[in-house]
DNA sequence: CTTAGCACTCATCCGGGCAGAGTGCTAACA
DNA sequence: TGTTAGCACTCTGCCCGGATGAGTGCTAAG
């Protein structure tokens, strides 16, 4: 049995109907709605020919049918391949100007105007510091015992973390080591901090060691620490109660399930993590790794520094999403969020090659 | 009518059966299960009594009864003048070690120790920085158009930000800018950044202005955007989907109603500053300001940081929750983070006074 | 003042019957 | 051979009424 145009075309009509109304759909309604000069004794043989090609199942003999996921898939290939963002793009970029100052925040509310958008949850998974590079370490005194270290990364994302010195570290000294530390580990991922390159270092400046007492290790080594850390993503969301709206989860139950699920960020970064790079994932029901998505749908985009992805954002609701939409709206928000990125974070002049920029 | 001591035994017995069976209870059931000693009857007439009083309603006719907010109040104010923590004291302090090098990650640390503990869920109100004073500023170069500013308040909080300068600023002036706005500035309050300092601070360098170009000036300005962002506080959760467990949220629609209202941390935030300054404040259905949360109580209790209050940290859930364990709890938590926060973020060498300490 | 007894009130549970939506099958039609 | 009308059948959801049971208020006796 092959899935012939006008199939392709019932089947369409049921996701979408399903998509809006949420519930099941009998032949009758599709052959009056939508109008397929076709009867709907027609298009109950077609139905037919859809459940057992797998595209739509019914929950009980008497209720309609129901897309299943592979008829999602479908739906959702053909949308991706001729879906425009201009309905959006044009009301994202007025909204996103201005609070682009910190990152975290910017990318934050970028996922509020998603879910405002959209009526769906939306999540963010912020930075993975650990591919990035390192550019400056800088310590600044803060009172005689304390110092704080600030680490900046290539793509000027900035961390900071205050060390508790047993023995003062006098401001000069400070601006050596900062200094060194500068020098030797510029260019240096900060996932390959560890333990060896720290011997590897220390042997290297053995030599010069007199100019310095043993302050310089215990930085160090806090910086060690403090790398470890930032390892791990984080993951925050917006409109977490919007997925209450949608009658799959009026079963406090279910949306339990779901909720719980999200909280536990270690496992939603996991999700996110999974996925291939691609600029923009949808990943549908049972193609969802864990139980307790499998009746959800997640659309995420990437954004990127440097053509690094250093976070994705995105989308998660019923696998009845409004795709359509969605798609759109997660490509707007991206492209849109990715040029500022590109505008604000990235250094003018970097390269010596590029020197004549930025200079006005 | 006056409440005698029988009434306030009774009603605690209701209003302890009620907090954890989460039914209305009846006359027979508090003459079988509390032995006082009297027949249902008896309590009949004196339930009776302590509903005229305004401490007890009826659902329905034939419901038994529940406790009003009215009898929470009289619970709880019993219950916090000889409670005690030494329970979860010892549990506590050995899962707060360690982990204690960012303050924002310990104190939402705390936040998941405290719902994990007592299935409700728990809020972190992160520090008000606008109180605090500041004590440094150090810009750090990044590229050649960008530079970090990196604040420092007295109490070791730290926030900064990246400043796109339109002209590089070589590094020699930055630091001098660093330092002349640290001395100017020291020791004002954040929220005292304002035009109105600028002016004058302006002024008042005017004579010297000659060794400094435009430059101040614009990272002047930046460092006051920069202070209007972090007016806003923010409240963090954990076991959000806690109360989900609890019947009084097993219909969605109320779920949906107070999970919304803590998503917008605004209203949350305004829910806690208005809190007199008490070290624990419990706060009980109706007494709460708005509408979303009437049916909820929330226990928060501060934490401070040389004597000032920077934040509180807390749990909320429905009136008929378990004060005498979540009392227990907040009180444990709050007094063994303060007791950290003080050992780890203050400085111990800040005064000349006491030198002395802090050498080894 | 306390208690036993009794009538009364509601909410909840359960089973039956009814209406409605939708299907599958069959037979007729183009 | 594909399409359509008609019909019997199935199944869910809803409404209704009776039974159940918990709990109260009132009264009268101890």
């Amino acid at each position: 049995m092959e899935l012939n145009d006008r199939k392709i075309k019932i089947l369409k009509a049921i996701v979408s109907s399903y998509i809006h109304e949420g519930e099941a759909i009998g032949s009758r309604t599709i052959s009056k709605k939508y109008d397929l000069g076709i009867s709907s004794a027609t298009v109950r043989n077609e139905m037919s020919d859809l459940e057992e090609l797998g595209f739509l199942v019914q929950p009980h003999t008497s209720a309609g049918r129901v897309p299943t996921d592979k008829a999602y898939r479908l739906y959702v290939d053909k949308i991706i391949r001729n879906s425009s963002m201009n309905k959006y793009n044009e009301q994202i970029k007025k909204i996103l100007q201005g609070e682009i100052d910190e990152m975290e925040k910017f990318i934050r509310n970028s996922a509020r105007i998603l879910s405002q958008f959209t009526k769906y949850t939306s999540f963010v998974m912020t930075p993975q510091l650990k591919e990035s590079k390192l550019k400056r370490i800088q310590l600044v005194p803060i009172s005689e015992n304390k110092l704080l270290m600030v680490i900046v990364t290539e793509n000027n994302l900035v961390k900071n973390v205050i060390l508790n010195m047993k023995i003062p570290v006098p401001e000069d000294q400070m601006n050596r080591i900062s200094n060194l530390l500068t020098q030797k580990l510029e260019g240096r991922q900060l996932k390959s901090l560890d333990k060896d390159l720290y011997n590897h270092i220390s042997k290297e400046i053995y030599s010069i060691r007199e100019s310095f007492d043993d302050k310089f290790d215990d930085v160090f080594m806090l910086l060690l620490n403090t790398m470890k850390q930032y390892e791990k993503v984080d993951v925050y969301y917006d409109g977490l109660t919007n997925i209450l709206n949608y009658p799959e989860y009026s079963n406090t139950e279910k949306a339990k399930e779901l909720l719980s699920f999200m909280e536990d960020k270690k496992s939603m970064a996991s999700v996110l993590m999974d996925e291939t790079g691609e600029d923009l994932a949808v990943s549908i029901g049972n193609e969802n790794k864990y139980d307790e998505i499998k009746q959800c749908s997640v659309v995420s985009a990437t954004y990127k520094l440097n053509g690094m992805i250093i976070g994705k954002i995105g989308l998660i609701g019923p696998t009845r999403m409004d795709y359509k939409n969605v798609i759109s709206m997660v490509k707007a928000l991206s492209l849109n969020v990715n040029r500022l990125i590109e505008e604000n974070y990235i250094d003018i002049a970097r390269s010596d090659t590029d020197e004549q920029k930025g200079k006005g």
